[in-house]
DNA sequence: CCGGAATATACTGCAAGAGGAATATGGCGG
DNA sequence: CCGCCATATTCCTCTTGCAGTATATTCCGG
């Protein structure tokens, strides 16, 4: 995995915002829609972004689509991925999110992605 | 400083090769040109596009200009810049960068920037 | 004051990326 | 089989950034 390129994942907010959520663990397009509180068009497009490059990894849930980290996330993705949880632990945007998420988690569950 | 903006900064391969020889100390233009053996436009250009943004600092001796990492540097840079020189360390590039620093080092000594 | 060296700044062409609107796809329940 | 839901893709526009060529600036030595 080219360095330049996780650089170019980690230079917009959103893909940020993502990928911090994505450390918590694995998430639905919808989720990122009420968390992030964006246009769905906007999430996905990020995330294909960030699939076309190797970022994160997707499985089919019936209509649904699960996102992840990657099973075997590169050393320099892991250490960038680690700095960044490091440096936004005190942005209000991404306090902001991970409240949202926790907030939301006991109506993602049953997440419709574990349904099965 | 806004951690977008640092990460811009760092998704260009001329950038994060010069941020890397700047964590070694200070240095001239004309150091970069040799040691990247990049045309001295991209290089200038590059270090305006840095120091635009707070990433590098300047000061002039004579008709060279030192520049170096900013005396002030804020954590978030730090942290990624530490996690940067981490991540190279095995890239043939960034290797061959150093060695050609050190080779040179001696006919930058005495450094036509060090002789106020 | 003049020429040259080191560095910076237009100017141009080009490609990539971001956002939004609209549309397409693919799976599911009835 | 139909319609709906979640998601993806396409099209368009706007902006940013990179590279190169040429030109300007700034300082120094004589």
């Amino acid at each position: 995995m080219d360095i330049v390129q996780i650089y170019e994942c980690l230079c917009d907010r959103t893909r940020l915002r993502i990928l911090h959520l994505l450390a918590q663990g694995p998430l639905c397009v919808c989720h990122f829609q009420s968390v992030l509180r964006e246009p769905q068009v906007k999430i996905s497009k990020h995330l294909a972004y960030l699939r076309a490059r190797g970022m994160v990894e997707v499985e089919r849930r019936g209509t649904w689509m699960m996102y992840s980290l990657p099973a075997k996330t590169p050393p320099e993705l892991s250490a960038n991925l680690a700095c960044l949880q490091d440096c936004v632990r005190d942005e209000p945007v991404f306090r902001g999110d991970l409240a949202r998420l926790r907030k939301y988690a006991p109506t993602f569950d049953p997440c419709p992605c574990a349904k099965s």
